[in-house]
DNA sequence: TCCACAGTTGACCGAGCGGTCAACATAGTT
DNA sequence: AACTATGTTGACCGCTCGGTCAACTGTGGA
């Protein structure tokens, strides 16, 4: 703690640095192989201050995960004042590919929550997969997008192509170089998802680019 | 140990046993949670003999990820046999489903060594992205399938629908009930992924539901 | 029958864990 | 200056962990 620039009696930014540091480690390494004092001693504490403002691993667990949910939840309801228009699903995917693509952390620690089952810790879902159904029947309802396929089924599809690309982007990067980034993986889905496989006819030259 | 069935001096029963219980525990609780006195009470030994049989913790972890690739290596190859013929999208996507459905476990130990940046164990992959790669480049020579979408990124779409639903359909069957089963999704993603969203012509009658 | 050897176990070790506590440091109030 | 409340720490507790080891048990061959 030499040179500790933090006020000595700064209890906010204790707690901050101590989230910061948290968030890293239970992403990275999980919560059972993460410590209190590996917290403490990234964040620049003593191990017993953490139990003093937070009260128990398990409660500081709870903040970080809180933290991380508020911080979508800050981010996507911007998004969700579309609820109503027909989705657009190059930008709903792109924002998506953006937002969580800038917060791995995140996406990490979420979903080491979700395999250790708990399902209603998983930011923006249910939100996001709610926003996408029902703008994917606005669509359906203007005759923009067959009737025919269920809405729900359909969002589930879009929301694991999306998350299965950041899930395994690094992964696929370093095997295939440059042909796996994000934006032609993005350009490839959308063309697949919006007009199929099946060959085209009339080449494709009507497209929506925007 | 009173009433154990299993011959006392019976190490090929033990490591069984022993691989089996730690399976469980390892996909349920993850590595480091799952301790070696735990996964002893479980096969009924001791756990010194764990560590005679199989050396340490990180080397019965092994062992149990190994018997876990095998095991798609033993079942996997009979598809592989098919490399050379167009893709069936269905026929493949339940091929996934079926098996991996059958081996939870084994998918949910995947998707913890997957998180913890073990990319190397991950069954099925890259032999399962690798054939049908190639199984779309057939289809795509035979004119089955538009040539102006990638195949490499086509496949990784194809196994993020596949695995997402997977990874999330207790959820998902929690909070939509029988709407989201395993055929209704199947259907509904083959004819997305193969007919697109775009509104179909010649009118929609020939529906799913099976 | 006895022997050599692999299988198996209870007792034990040092280390690290989450959590507690008494003591100290600081800031604000009077 | 003294008091109070809160922030902060080092020392400590009981526990569980992975791993070791000497000792015991059953098996199969000489």
């Amino acid at each position: 703690m030499v040179g500790n620039k933090r006020q000595i009696h700064d209890p906010q930014s204790v707690k901050t640095a101590v989230l910061d540091a948290a968030l890293e480690l239970f992403a990275q390494h999980g919560f059972a192989d993460t410590s209190l004092r590996s917290i403490s001693r990234k964040a620049g504490v003593s191990h017993p201050l953490i139990l003093h403002h937070f009260g128990s691993k398990e409660q500081l667990y709870d903040s970080v995960k809180r933290r991380v949910v508020e911080g979508y939840a800050a981010r996507f309801p911007a998004a969700a004042r579309d609820v109503n228009r027909p989705i657009n699903l190059r930008v709903e995917l792109k924002r998506i590919l953006t937002y969580v693509g800038e917060n791995e952390l995140a996406l990490k620690l979420c979903a080491r929550t979700h395999i250790d089952g708990d399902h209603q810790v998983w930011p923006g879902e249910p939100d996001l997969l709610n926003l996408i159904q029902k703008r994917i029947e606005v669509a359906q309802a203007e005759g923009l997008i067959r009737k025919d396929l269920r809405s729900l089924q359909l969002s589930i599809m879009i929301l694991g192509i999306a998350f299965f690309w950041l899930d395994n982007r690094r992964h696929f990067a370093a095997r295939f170089g440059k042909a796996a980034n994000d934006n032609a993986y993005l350009n490839t889905a959308v063309k697949m998802i919006e007009e199929g496989l099946l060959p085209r006819f009339s080449a494709s030259k009507s497209q929506d680019e925007e």
